[in-house]
DNA sequence: TGTTAGGGCGCG
DNA sequence: AAAGCGCGCCCTAACA
């Protein structure tokens, strides 16, 4: 049990630079469905540039085939080279080391899905341009949004990602499978009956793209997040490939601990039926389903508790013998049903979590992640996931992220000033509130989130003194927000237009017959919005920011640790743990430090604001911070 | 029997 | 102490 998993092998890749494309060399290699009809000629390496004297390609290997996919070769202004060829699982080894190579950018619609293909066989690529993602971005960017490309493409379609999802949910229940991430199914090989654009539509879009995006700083900046959230898919990719070291030998230990032996199906565990029984009695209810937010509310109002919900920071003003019991119920009834045997069963394979990201799923830009909450791992387990024998794991914050991005975003040299230290908040509370660091934390918090009752929307005058750019540059969202306009994010990131809701309760309130009712309706709409963008533009510029340290941690551990055995196995809105040897964990650490200096230089052209990253080498999880 | 909405809570 | 941003997932209850 002791004996340390096995590892997906990745090969490093043979990063040979080639200087200068004359027109005659290829820049991009497009990747996309094989179309049957008219058939295209299968790959052969021969038939590419410099490469006359290779050797034919087998074609009686194992995976030798069906056809997978195919390629189109284009140069640098795009334009197509050869004609489309097919490829087979026997063709990628040949296929990834050429374009590898002489640096090619893979062009495809969907990196979830292609690379996929590509890490399934141990190869990994180094530059893409995801033409799905950029899509959504580019639809949505006033930078783009009048352009021709984007004015042709169909409406986005708010949500689409949930229902596809729940779809393939319902899908994976009614086969009676968990929907999980078995090896199987996560590396399934597109089939040559895929559905998907073909080569010539995904670089015929390809070419739209970049002639949407103009070349002032604008588009340079929409460029730049193009290609920063094509490598944050090729990250989720590998990380997918990867999976975050856990031990599943810690995690059952965990729960017999808390929770008592695994029960039956169907039944609570020992220590949570009986502090379930407590309960009952404590609020003399003998029938009391402790689960059930209708009952447990009746129960509490007989016990003399007036409470109108039955959340814990409600039931926190109370004091009341079965209050404390409640409590404990609910955290150890969490842990049963959220991480418990069933979670395990279902998630962890092969002393492995293998989290499925969504690259871009939140409107925001800030990754999603379905199945087996990858990005709602509570503090409770976190020991559990623990780095293999003779590694560590490399975990890194990026400390008070949202209020140094908005400093660096509205250049607010006095904000800039305060994050030179390394307590952003301190910092401000010396500054502007005679060095009170919890008015200043909430003062800033509130700002960012849009509090303006109590404490916090008291202090904004305040902080508004000391910090006016900053607090103007989220004002201002709001305001956009609440007129129904578009807010971007520092790097062109479009928010979603104003929903139904906000339309119709406008509608109503500019009627002539508008009631005050109808008005007050409007108003909170509009202010509910204004919330939203206001804090869009500053939680959607961190994400930006962090996809380029992303990034450029990836680009220094390819670069100086090119046998690829430090990965990336994590990452979480402003967090990214490796899975390091020990030998390399001092290299790693320097490369995150850096990472950061050079993303906050990316993004911002300036190094005004600091960016520190707080960095705890350790065994376990639970370890850092 | 299956779907959906809402309460509640985990994460940033 | 309390409520203001973004998510996903579990449970119950109401509905078809």
């Amino acid at each position: 049990m002791g004996r340390p998993p096995t590892h997906p092998v990745v090969r490093p890749c043979h990063n040979v630079r080639v200087h200068a494309s004359s027109g005659e060399r290829p820049s991009y290699v497009v990747v996309a469905a094989w179309s049957a009809e008219p058939a295209p000629a299968p790959f052969d390496l021969r038939r590419l540039p410099e490469k006359e004297d290779a050797p034919a390609p087998r074609r009686d290997g194992p995976g030798a085939g069906e056809p997978l996919g195919a390629v189109l070769f284009l140069d640098a202004r795009g334009r197509s080279m050869l004609p489309v060829q097919s490829f087979t699982f026997a063709d990628l080894a040949d296929l990834v080391t050429y374009c590898e190579s002489r640096a090619l950018r893979w062009v495809w619609e969907s990196t979830r899905r292609w690379y996929a293909l590509l890490l399934s066989d141990s190869h990994t690529v180094d530059r893409a341009w995801d033409v799905g993602l950029i899509r959504t971005i580019l639809q949505r960017s006033p930078v783009t949004g009048r352009s021709a490309y984007a004015q042709a493409l169909p409406p986005v379609v708010e949500h689409d990602d949930a229902s596809v999802r729940d779809a393939e949910h319902a899908d994976s229940r009614r086969a009676g499978l968990d929907a999980r991430p078995g090896q199987d199914s996560l590396f399934a090989a597109p089939t040559p009956a895929a559905t998907g654009p073909s080569v010539e539509t995904v670089a015929e879009e390809f070419r739209a793209q970049h002639a949407a995006i103009p070349a002032d700083v604008p588009g340079r900046k929409l460029e730049l997040l193009a290609t920063a959230e094509t490598v944050g898919a090729l990250i989720a990719a590998e990380i997918r490939a990867t999976g975050m070291p856990w031990r599943a030998d810690l995690h059952r230990a965990l729960l017999e601990e808390r929770l008592g032996p695994r029960p039956a199906p169907g039944h609570r565990p020992a220590r949570l039926e009986e502090i379930a029984n407590r309960l009952r009695e404590q609020l003399d209810a003998p029938r009391l389903n402790p689960d059930s937010p209708q009952e447990l509310l009746r129960a509490l109002h007989r016990a003399g508790i007036d409470v109108r919900s039955t959340s814990q920071w409600e039931l926190a003003e109370h004091d009341h013998p079965s209050l404390e019991t409640l409590e404990q119920y609910k955290k150890l009834s969490r842990l049963f049903t959220a991480n418990g045997w069933a979670w395990l069963e279902a998630w962890i394979h092969d002393g492995r979590f293998w989290p499925d990201y969504t690259v871009g799923g939140v409107v925001t830009g800030r990754w999603s992640a379905r199945g087996g909450g990858a990005l709602q791992i509570p503090a409770t387990i976190r020991s559990a996931v623990h780095a293999d024998y003779g590694s560590k794991l490399v975990v890194a914050d990026a400390a008070q992220l949202e209020p140094r991005i908005l400093a660096a975003m509205s250049g607010d040299e006095a904000l800039a000033a305060a994050s030179t230290g390394q307590d952003l908040y301190q910092g401000i509370a010396n500054m502007g509130f005679g060095g009170d660091r919890s008015q200043a934390k909430l003062a800033m918090l509130g700002a960012m989130y849009g509090q303006t009752t109590g404490e916090a929307g008291r202090l904004m005058g305040q902080l508004s003194r000391t910090f006016g750019l900053a607090v103007a540059l989220v004002e201002q969202a709001a305001r956009d927000g609440e007129a129904g306009r578009i807010v971007t994010t520092f790097l062109g990131r479009g928010c979603p237009p104003p929903d139904a809701a906000f339309v119709a309760a406008r509608r109503a309130a500019n009627s002539v017959d508008a009631t005050a009712a109808d008005q007050a309706r409007a108003d909170s709409v509009a202010r509910t919005r204004g919330r939203f963008t206001r804090n869009f533009v500053v939680q959607g510029t961190a994400a930006e920011w962090a996809l380029c340290w992303l990034g450029q941690i990836r680009h220094g551990l390819r670069n100086r640790l090119p046998d690829l055995s430090s990965r990336i196995v994590f990452f979480l809105h402003d967090e990214v743990m490796l899975h390091v040897p020990n030998a390399q964990v001092d290299e790693v650490v320097a490369i995150v430090h850096e990472a950061a200096a050079r993303a906050t230089a990316l993004v911002f052209r300036s190094d005004l604001v600091e960016t520190p990253v707080t960095v705890a080498v350790v065994d376990s999880y639970d370890q850092a911070k």
